[in-house]
DNA sequence: CATCGAAACGGACCGCGGTCCGCTTCTATT
DNA sequence: AATAGAAGCGGACCGCGGTCCGTTTCGATG
């Protein structure tokens, strides 16, 4: 009797059913995240909604902020996406500093509407790793372009930690700073770093 | 019959029964936090062993990040005593420049090690605003005696975000960088923003 | 000191996130 | 097709944060 071997213990692959379940739920969160918003969804309703029990939820999700995460990360990837193959300056095809600069506001601007996501979101495993992990790449890249000498993941992170969305709740609703001016600082930030 | 008049709406002070269970629902929270981990607390916890009700917490405290800002807010004010009026270069009496670095270094350390507590007491109301508040003056303050030119407000934000929590345990947990790079990349930011 | 209204108290109660375990369903194997 | 056992399922159950409301305590007034 052959047994295929389980190559560097390959995580046993998802049940049929297993798998049409995740879709169900995820499909079920993203409903009615957008339709009670975030804080206005229980698990348990995600599961009703799903058709399955609750049980089932965590089994898949591990924890509602992993459950968060999942929904977040469909519209992150789409954010990825553009900004590695989408149109400039955005994407591949103007100079670096535009790059950048376009990179900045789109965060911003993304961050602010999905607050609520992320935080629901939280540190949730290894999919909130993964989003910061790509924008430090994408930023450390640019100044590489740039030509900018020094420790660039650090640099890096100094530049997007004034895009959190702790700090840009802080700044617009304690505050009261207007979108543009958090805009305009940013690009004046990213010019003194880089030192234009 | 004359009644003292009462002006501006003052919030009526406290009875001298709810005066002393909050002394004795802080003190307690504050206990069992040295003693369980931040984490380890809960709200009925902090009620058995302060001798009150649990609803009595909830009243004077509004909320458990409520609690949990209260404890912090203990150490935070002598914090900022030691910014304010403590020995150089972190207190008064040193360069600006010396004094700057300072206080990103001290910010930084307690950040990290009040990290959960910090998390724990969210942004719960004012008491948050207060703590970033100060901060953000203090760095303006430092900034303008720099000549720093441009919007100052901004600027310091610039400045903190890299220290915020979620910032810091991303680059130590995750990106697994040490606390010297961690500092000495804060001191470059610094430079660079200031324009030595 | 007796009275009285307001403020505070405490613990029963609720909803939600998360766990557990006995039952069901899938799939590899013959 | 029959079978076995692993993977998945669901919902009862638990602890905690937070609310509510009948009862108690405070302190101002006469």
């Amino acid at each position: 009797m052959i047994r295929p071997l389980p190559l560097l213990d390959e995580p046993t692959p998802e049940r049929s059913d297993a798998a049409r379940n995740r879709e169900a739920i995820l499909a079920a969160a993203l409903r009615l995240v957008e339709h009670c918003g975030v804080d206005g969804v229980s698990m348990e309703a995600v599961a009703a909604e799903a058709g399955v029990g609750k049980g089932t939820v965590f089994r898949r999700f591990e924890t509602r902020e992993g459950l968060m995460a999942a929904v977040l990360n469909l519209s992150e990837t789409e954010w990825q996406a553009a900004v590695l193959s989408g149109p400039p300056p955005l994407g591949p095809g103007a100079p670096p500093m535009d790059r950048l600069l376009a990179f900045g506001h789109s965060r911003l601007r993304l961050n602010l509407t999905h607050g609520a996501l992320i935080r629901a979101a939280g540190r949730a495993g290894a999919r909130s790793y993964a989003a910061v992990s790509f924008a430090s790449m994408h930023v450390r890249y640019l100044l590489g372009e740039l030509g900018v000498r020094g420790d660039l993941p650090v640099l890096a992170t100094a530049l997007l930690a004034p895009l959190e969305v702790v700090v840009l709740e802080q700044q617009v609703e304690m505050e009261h700073m207007s979108l543009e001016r958090i805009e305009v600082g940013w690009d004046d930030l990213v010019r003194r770093v880089v030192g234009a």
